[in-house]
DNA sequence: GGAGCCACTATTGTCAACAATATGCTCTGT
DNA sequence: ACAGAGCATATTGTTGACAATAGTGGCTCC
């Protein structure tokens, strides 16, 4: 059992190993790590040298990461990076909270025991990490870990998909652009312990209650720290 | 196997002009309706000189669809048409159940009082055609045409893109699958009925319950439906 | 001097040939 | 006759060149 996977091998890293799909991957922790920035045109060419690799690959991660969300396209004027404003930001957490508070309470329904334990000691590891260092910032990784291991757990294989594949890198996306932006930790801590509660208890409808909170209360969270970060700037 | 028809006027058809754009469209449509029969493997110089394209702008078109959920790719071993089990059907209602509902407690917060009449004519149309006809199968496509209105009122794009662009489709390509599934129309109504009440009430909660139990309704019908066909098979 | 048109350039869309990999078949050996 | 290895073939992955389109700059005309 590991924590937060060290770097780049992210999860979901069942690519293939073809060049279209390293380069999917590559592409794909470029934009989101920053090293494209948000709202930047995609140069085909250019791109392709940089990655070594011919422009019918590349095109294809282009069109790989447009179903992802990351990348907008228009016929005949290229791909742009996604911008995260406040209002998308909004929508996306809207969305997770739908669809992990579902997977929650599928959680609580088909989770085995031992998963449920495997939860448990992962929570312990935040625990035990967050008192070490008085709320870090690996938290942020660690937090989706969390949530990863009841996705996983959910056994549908629709919702887990649309959530690691999809909107997950999203998330990590807005992460890494308000890196600055952390605190929650110690509620968040309550709150996962409460969820795991309620899966202990097999009860789909407390689990979906607590994970739906979670998220909202992350939500307004974010929205108060932007909204006032707004305000210093301007 | 025969190709798709040229028409394919579908309600999300923003496609581009572009090759690509024109053979994702057709290429969906071929599989949603069963040209292409599920399972089947998708053999691009085949298809490509089906479509009069090269395998550029095909292959990209695949890659469209993989993201969509319809076609599944596996490195070096081509990409073959998903089959809808029971169990793939359960889940997609979930997501349902999930997505859509947030989208009616979004829309019971954000639609307007515009919208709403709109809303309200259509569902006046379907008991109209619903009358005269006794239950027809237009109501298949009808059905989702008022789950299409609920989702674009809600107001929140990146959800209205998950329900509309990606789980729509297979919504209908399980509808092709099994067209002789019919019923639940009168049931329907009703629950959209007190949907639009709901709404008009701009009661997100309870909008969100209506729309949870109406998918939830047509997800056990299903069930019912198909394993009661299995047992007459075997 | 400004507005509109035209050519040019940079970039995307498309194609056909080439390379690499998997699958199925044959041939051999026991 | 059967199992396994190796070859042949079909299919996918990749490439560089070619075509078409949108944006840009300069030029002319009013």
């Amino acid at each position: 059992m590991q924590i937060a996977p060290a770097d780049a091998p992210s999860l979901t890293d069942h690519e293939d190993n073809t060049l279209s799909g390293r380069t999917t991957a590559d592409l794909r922790e470029a934009i989101i790590k920053g090293d494209i920035k948000a709202g930047e045109k995609l140069n085909e060419p250019s791109l392709a040298k940089q990655f070594k690799v011919s422009r019918g690959p590349l095109r294809e991660a282009i069109r790989r990461l447009v179903a992802m969300g990351l990348v907008t396209h228009k016929p005949h004027q290229g791909a742009t990076v996604v911008t995260l404003g406040l209002d998308s930001i909004m929508e996306l957490y809207d969305v997770r909270e739908a669809l992990e508070g579902k997977a929650a309470a599928l959680a609580a329904q088909n989770m085995s025991d031992e998963q449920i334990a495997h939860l448990k000691r992962v929570l312990e590891i935040h625990r035990r990490h967050h008192e070490d260092t008085a709320g870090e910032y690996l938290q942020a990784e660690g937090d989706f870990d969390f949530h990863y291991q009841v996705i996983q757990g959910c056994g549908n294989r629709m919702l887990a998909d649309q959530l690691c594949n999809e909107l997950y890198h999203l998330v990590r996306m807005f992460r890494y652009q308000t890196s600055r932006f952390k605190s929650r930790s110690q509620r968040a801590l309550v709150e996962h312990e409460q969820l795991i509660y309620a899966i202990e208890q097999r009860d789909p409808q407390m689990a979906e209650m607590v994970m739906r909170h979670h998220i909202a209360r992350a939500k307004q969270s974010i929205r108060n720290f932007l909204t006032s970060e707004e305000d210093h700037e301007q």
